[in-house]
DNA sequence: CAGTGGTCTAGACCACCAC
DNA sequence: TGGTGGTCTAGACCACTGT
């Protein structure tokens, strides 16, 4: 670190009196001017290697690295593992519509899923949700969606089996008159990391979807996670007259 | 620290070999340690000294940090300056039903809100989504809600002058017949993160609701930022029959 | 005043990527 | 093989809290 960077607190603190010392973190300071710097990229553009703007900036590459960091975190910054910082495109956005368990829309376009159902026993998550009867099997639709090969979103729903499954991927299942749909911040579990290719404790958004028949009975159970640095949500309702 | 090829991927016999990593970073293993003493303890109670932690699992402060800062951006730990790192409560959960703005359930009980309403120019956020007729003001109105003294949650309204300020306030504006809400994370504004008393950078979920009449034309934005470490959402649907 | 979290550094080594 | 991001360390100093 140069003495020629004054203003900051720290070891040129020991030279010279302190001034004032407004609550001007160097992380916010590279936060800030990485932002300037990324609002004028194109999407997909390359940074300078962490290392370059450490010395660029004068601070350590500690320090560079917490700042774009927060970048990261909020999606605004990609980085890859031996080839450089990216600047970010758009956010896919996942339209959850009432009667429909998940949809993607743009951008980007490039959006594949795959799906998969099977029987299944009850699991952790639908305990005490989903009141089974004895001797009625529990149905699990699995679907994933990805961006190019950027696994983005899991979603496991569980219906009872007198359900339709086309019904229950095309649309809310059969006797479904309302929904309650939580969104949480959350760390990915390791299962959910692996997943969707990120590291366990990642924050992601989990979405947690519960049907209701008239008798406010829980008919089926929809869990949907998704990374919340490339991802946004939008939910669409009437309103009552 | 070595790659292991142990798995296969996807099902059915699929031939793609699957690397996974083996390693076994210390944060990520002082985090799951950490995930298990907190999960025995009692919300409120008090961890061990980072420098104490660290001497204890042979690792150093800053991957302590590393490890408790990932508990903390999810709402399980929360740090107090001077004081200690402390076991979370569990979130605050705000009710977004179609009809209201916003509303506040437990737990923790102790809510309070304030609320204020003034005529506003049109903001950059409201500037083509809420298309205003030229001669006609704008109200904002702008509330927040606390656990304690502690801000988790601002929203700010815009509505054309037309509107009623009590139905704005209770409940959907007039003539409004659908709403979308969009739902992100992304880093809280220098001005966000000062209301909400947390560092500028520090992720929130941001709540954007358009609401729209019979001819799909806006008549009311509203935007609500709230911490997504200590608050989730629940938005409530009726399903079209 | 002692104890605690908050920030920052300089350097080390490892893992991955592209040439 | 060189450049890049990923992890980790030991230590320093600052800011805040509570006794």
């Amino acid at each position: 670190m140069s003495d020629a960077v004054v203003g900051w607190a720290g070891e040129a603190g020991a030279m010279m009196p302190e001034v004032v010392r407004q609550t001007a973190w160097r992380r916010d300071d590279v936060r800030e001017r990485l932002a300037e710097l990324v609002a004028d990229l194109p999407d997909g553009a390359r940074l300078p290697a962490e290392r370059d703007l450490a010395d660029t900036l004068l601070v350590s590459r500690t320090t560079v690295r917490q700042a774009t960091q927060e970048l990261v975190a909020v999606g605004r910054l990609a980085r890859r593992h031996g080839s450089g910082t990216y600047v970010c495109g758009p956010k896919v956005t996942f339209l959850l519509e009432p009667g429909v368990r998940g949809t993607v829309v743009g951008p980007p376009e490039a959006v594949l899923k795959s799906c998969r159902v099977r029987h299944s026993s009850v699991p952790a998550v639908v305990t005490g949700q989903l009141r089974v009867p004895k001797g009625v099997g529990v149905l699990e639709v699995g679907r994933s969606w990805l961006v190019g090969d950027v696994p983005l979103c899991v979603e496991s729903s569980y219906l009872l089996d007198r359900d339709s499954v086309v019904v229950s991927i095309n649309g809310a299942p059969e006797g479904a008159r309302s929904v309650d749909t939580a969104v949480e911040h959350r760390a990915a579990t390791a299962a959910e990391a692996d997943e969707l290719l990120v590291r366990a404790g990642t924050p992601v958004f989990a979405v947690n979807r519960r049907y209701y028949d008239d008798t406010d009975n829980t008919v089926s159970v929809a869990v949907l996670v998704c990374r919340a640095d490339r991802c946004s949500l939008l939910l669409r309702s009437a309103l009552p007259r």
